[in-house]
DNA sequence: CGGTACTTTGAGCATTTTCAACCATTGTGG
DNA sequence: CCACAATGGTTGAAAATGCTCAAAGTACCG
């Protein structure tokens, strides 16, 4: 059954995936100019549930008019494009939770979204707007939304960022870039082993 | 810089990205059919590295060749269809190692992999061929190889599946899809908490 | 053989979860 | 204006899952 394709166009929007035991995992967030469903292409039914995280104003289009468009060539590739972006924020998104600590996480999606919001105009002065609670944030980066609470609080403490009602306020926004790529020291990571090293230059 | 284009013919391969400080996570993995370097199509480097796990066989297109297919329809859509499949694959790698257990993820990794060569009809009896250490299934997981090994000898023990020396033989099919799709219990989890259902429920 | 790469296992430990309680804010109906 | 319910944030103590490190075992290969 094709569905209708949306682009966001303000807000923010999440896809999730919900396991029988009430588990769930947001697998992606949407920002101001993601499009939505873009398996729906090639009517294929979507696997995965789409919310709004507050308020927001997105484009609908419909199976029809969206088959007319993919006529045009460019309009085709430019879809294609916006699948090859979806698929690497996924890939990043994996490896971000297969290997980053609780932190480091946390770190890497507010600068994620700072950076995907700033490429677009829509952040003034390092603060932006992320209507997520700890628990959604928590289900977007494999963790609890206690443990969320303690890495914010120990931002803010560091004066690193502060997130407080929905609203972002980046503070050091070198650190928190370090901390995103796992290049600076969690709270209590030790130094590099021996054999890491040895790993590395292999 | 465009690349050559890659269909996997026989064997394994995955994609990984590495960290600075050596920790590596392996965001993808290929089995026959699939198809390597989807976003050079349009001109994209590649952010990640693509390795042989093992002897692979694969078909290679060059980008004139490809740019050439791609002006047939048919052949474009197609390719617009392998993108569409990979990044489902990557939602659910993410969901996969996001809310999974270790156990569940080793689990839902044997199967997914079982699914896939089946699904091409290049497995006999529930056996097939693995070339992954169990350092490289942890970085797919979010686990240590230390910690892979130990499911794996549980799994052993539990008579659920086998895996030495490259070789899987699945004994419990369908304990390993329960496991794969988190309807089991694992060794130590509790019964869900009665706030858990009424969430559920909810 | 010696070497290399991988597996296996144990002991101790760290990060994160669980569970529980309490607080803050907001909206609602009386 | 005041309960009140509902939602989300904050925090602590205990438990656990998974990690680190180290050592020994196995298998293969030149």
């Amino acid at each position: 059954m094709p569905r209708y394709v949306y682009q966001l166009r303000t807000g923010l929007a999440y896809q999730s995936h919900r396991l029988p035991d009430g588990r769930r995992a947001i697998v992606d967030l949407f920002t101001p100019g993601n499009v939505v469903g873009l398996e729906t292409i090639l009517s294929l039914r979507a696997s995965a549930t789409v919310t709004a995280a507050g308020p927001v104003k997105y484009l609908a289009l419909d199976p029809n008019s969206l088959h007319r468009l993919m006529e045009d060539r460019q309009v085709a590739l430019c879809f294609t494009s916006l699948l090859i972006e979806a698929r690497r924020r996924s890939e990043e998104l994996v490896a971000r939770i297969a290997r980053f600590e609780a932190p480091e996480r946390v770190a890497a999606m507010l600068i994620d979204l700072h950076d995907r919001l700033r490429r677009r105009r829509l952040i003034a002065r390092s603060s932006y707007n992320l209507h997520l609670t700890q628990q959604q944030i928590g289900d977007h980066l494999g963790l609890t939304g206690a443990h969320v609470n303690r890495v914010l609080r120990w931002f803010s403490r560091e004066d690193i960022a502060l997130v407080k009602g929905y609203v972002v306020i980046i503070r050091d926004l070198p650190r928190l870039r370090r901390l995103a790529c796992g290049e600076e020291a969690t709270e209590t990571r030790r130094t590099p082993t021996s054999d890491r090293i040895a790993e590395r230059v292999s």
